[in-house]
DNA sequence: CTGCATGCAAACCCTTTGCATTGGG
DNA sequence: CCCAATGCAAAGGGTTTGCATGCAG
């Protein structure tokens, strides 16, 4: 596996290994970049590498995200979500939920003006209840197309 | 027990019977109307109501939240909060949760610009997306005055 | 070589469910 | 009276952990 030097670096210099669980988990998530759950991760990742233990992936994904690699989200139905970091900073983006069937979609209009009001927000909170924010999530929860 | 009308009259309409229970757990929320899990809600209807299990708490929970008297959140912890919708609707708020301790700081300063600003993206993605929002959650992660 | 990382399975935690019993309307 | 609601205990689903083994550095 080749492996994306930018993952070598920022294992490597957080003190982490570079191994082929963590490799194979982070390519799953460069093929397909949204929003995967934990098992969405280990099943890919299963498909070439089956000797990958699911425990490793729940292991690798809570890595990722302490190293910053990753982003958790909560969506309520039960399970984490996982997403790449550059990803999301790339094409930044929220969520809305379909509260029947569970689909998720994403978004990136307006995001410009959200950013802009929701920083704003944060300095004023942080300043007013002395409050460290440094990460906030926006869910929309309703009825997709498909649903109404 | 009492049994506040409003309740009475709303858990009736709906087709549900007035039940103690019921009754014990709303009473919970009417005195710490606070973001609290089930095990709280439990516990402390337990002092009370021995009788009163768990799965039962479970029950009138959601119960409670699809007829519409409690909000149901989740802020990523592995456990649901429940607050009185009422006590959400009067001292409308949102929150912060510290990543360290866990706490869960309300805020309600900014609130209207805030509204304001979620009402019209919540429009134009509604529009845009053809996806019929009814709620949303903003939720701010950090470190509290104590953990920084 | 050294000890971090892994695989496996058991343990955990929160939540849901099956079923006999209770009690509200 | 009848059926919704309950209590209890067992099952369920996602996530974490203990421990012996394996492999990156």
């Amino acid at each position: 596996m080749a492996g994306p030097p930018w993952l070598h670096g920022r294992l490597r210099n957080a003190g982490f290994r570079l191994t082929l669980p963590r490799e194979a988990i982070l390519n799953v998530f460069a093929e397909n970049p949204k929003h995967l759950s934990a098992e969405e991760v280990f099943l890919s990742v299963h498909e070439k590498y089956p000797g990958v233990g699911l425990a490793t992936v729940y292991r690798t994904l809570d890595l990722l995200t302490q190293v910053g690699l990753v982003f958790k989200f909560d969506f309520g139905d039960g399970k984490s979500r996982y997403e790449l970091a550059s990803e999301a900073a790339k094409g930044h983006h929220h969520h809305m939920v379909c509260t029947r069937c569970g689909r998720i979609v994403d978004y990136s209009d307006f995001m410009e003006e959200e950013v802009k009001f929701i920083k704003g927000l944060e300095a004023e909170l942080s300043k007013k209840h002395n409050f460290k924010i440094d990460k906030h999530q926006i869910h929309f929860y309703g009825l997709c197309e498909r649903c109404q």
